[in-house]
DNA sequence: GGAGAGATAGAAAGCGCTTTCTATGGAGGG
DNA sequence: CCCTCCATAGAAAGCGCTTTCTATCTCTCC
């Protein structure tokens, strides 16, 4: 039914050996005998057998890319770098070459489903895997994950951490595979807070993301060591409101916020996301931004400069972290010294903040 | 060095045969017999070798979903929701159960990425693939994609074309084991220029995606048709500019459209995102939203109900569709009679389209 | 002109798993 | 008490490819 290596041979007049040969295209084959094969594969409309020819090899061409919400486009950017990074790398164009399966997969969050993909990618013995974004913020789950990541490692498997902590002690043997590229979340909102202060306000809400995410932590420190220094510590659990990532919860926050603290005079969101939210918000209570209230997101999504006033927010190097995630990915790029480097975040400042009333 | 399928049964003192039977499960095994089984694949952390096991049982459990453009929430939104019905049919909590490994693929809108990866796929033996989005609008391709699917689903491997017209002429014996969910681009369109058309508007210009998208010209179709049974069907190529589905190139569509057309007093744009870039075109030339100028997007994503003001667009039913294609792709759902189902858009007016000044 | 060096092609042994076919018990029926 | 039948388990033959080890053959050099 399916056309195989060996209808190739035959009909090529070849053994097998040199068809694949021709395919891989690591072994000498004189060009007549090239091309007399390549004219077979495409008369046969030939494509190799994937599984039979990574269990022959031992190796796999599949490449997974592990994010936390798809439809979030803070994730979507990295992925998308990821991939072209990988496909320009690739360089690619012959028949059976090094052509990477980059392909994404969603968490949805869930730590579960997290484990469940690093397995099913463990089971295909995937060339690498990058996973972006927060982790789950459970030592438990950390464990898991590192214990995980550090077997894939020692089989062969390239692990990119993109945008996400370094992995709590993985182990000496691991250390060598394993990159991490992580975000300067604290530093970003340490200096965006700094911003809000220096524009006088003194009664600040902030709308974090969910508790059990590493992201929402950091940036949530980065926040009240701005808040602290600042001497405006006292108030700050009173002042802080939990929700998921997405612009609903920023609706809520902001009016949970309003209700404890009426003098708000400016209200950080979690991310660009939850900072649409807040503004609508605020809006719908007849608040104007930043008259009466600044708002400030986190990301510098793209829609972030469209949003009305235009977003002040934290910019962070999404593409330029997938992109090298990508080529850490494929070893295109030797890792950074310790295997760690950090991505500051720029602060972006634009029309939605303002002096405090 | 990794552990095997034969390490697992010296270990438990069985043969690979029934450890085989114990991990898929569809063969009796003593119960007593299982638990060492799952004993020594647990003290072994065994984990199946996809490749060895999909070239045995000539199956995979790889399922593709490829996407134009990943970083747009369009996609996420379908991709995720594809997901998650498929994560939910898989069920499965077995060990070497019926996972799926579901997959996106970022082909950037590019034809020959799309076949890359098509053949990729092939090369896997996927089980399943989900091409999303509008095709690219070109005979050529068109059919390269058709010849390939046939392949695909001859092979056995389900194909879903979800949110994309039917093929051409796929030929009879493709069409079994293909479904198609596509959407009512055109209806929408048509539906939402009435709208404007309605509120008294006469001169309105249209921001067009890349000239060679299916959707692009789906959506024109139906804003012409409406233009033309108004009677004004005069101006339609000097008031219509395409470019790319995003913002940057609405905010340029719309300088040139005003340019044209000073007296414009609506624009309707090819997608939300684009109709973002207009929304600040209009600001930054002093016009105000929608007293002045009337604007209309496309999709209903998230971010449209924030916009300011909140955006009039065309719902489309992209959660739906995305886990109706999941399931079509896993199999939990019978194709639709003639395996082609339309999915109409819904009108939703907000507060950027008003009555023509 | 013969021998060693390259260049090129083939033979064959797996890679780790699934599955058909076969074997071995013990339970039940006559 | 023997034989048949079901329930289980094992043996072994591949699945389609890669790759090591060989085998030729053609140059090239002395």
């Amino acid at each position: 039914m399916t056309v195989t290596l060996a209808d190739v041979a035959a009909r090529a007049r070849v053994s097998p050996a040199t068809v694949s040969r021709v395919l891989n295209g690591n072994y000498p084959v004189a060009t007549a005998t090239r091309e007399r094969v390549m004219r077979a594969v495409d008369e046969l409309d030939y494509v190799v057998n994937g599984p039979a020819s990574s269990l022959a090899a031992a190796t796999s061409d599949l490449v997974g890319i592990l994010v936390n919400d798809i439809a979030d486009p803070f994730f979507g950017i990295i992925a998308g770098a990821v991939q072209s990074a990988m496909g320009r790398a690739g360089g690619g164009g012959a028949v059976g070459g090094g052509e990477k399966l980059a392909v994404v997969c969603n968490t949805g969050g869930s730590p579960e489903r997290e484990l469940t993909y690093l397995t099913l990618l463990q089971r295909q013995r995937a060339a690498a895997v990058v996973l972006t974004g927060g982790a789950v913020d459970d030592p438990g789950h950390g464990a898991a994950v590192a214990a995980k990541l550090a077997r894939l490692a020692v089989a062969g498997t390239r692990v990119v951490l993109c945008g996400r902590p370094p992995l709590p002690a993985a182990g000496e043997d691991a250390g060598a595979a394993l990159a991490t590229l992580t975000f300067d979340n604290e530093g970003g909102a340490r200096r965006l807070t700094e911003h809000l202060l220096g524009l006088g306000h003194r009664r600040l809400g902030y709308v974090a993301g969910p508790v059990e995410r590493t992201t929402t932590r950091h940036r949530l420190e980065g926040h009240r060591a701005a808040m602290t220094v600042a001497g405006l510590g006292a108030d700050l659990d009173r002042l802080t409101v939990h929700g998921p990532y997405d612009r609903r919860s920023g609706y809520e926050a902001a009016c949970e916020l309003l209700r404890r603290e009426p003098g708000l005079t400016a209200l950080v969101a979690a991310n660009d996301t939850v900072a649409l939210g807040v503004c609508a918000a605020l809006r719908d209570q007849g608040l104007r931004i930043p008259d009466d209230v600044s708002v400030a997101g986190f990301d510098d999504l793209p829609f972030s400069v469209d949003a009305v006033p235009a977003l002040t927010t934290v910019r962070l190097p999404l593409h330029e972290a997938g992109a090298r995630a990508g080529r850490l990915a494929t070893g295109a790029e030797a890792p950074p010294p310790g295997g760690l480097a950090t991505m500051g975040g720029e602060l972006v400042v634009r029309a939605s903040t303002g002096r405090a009333r």
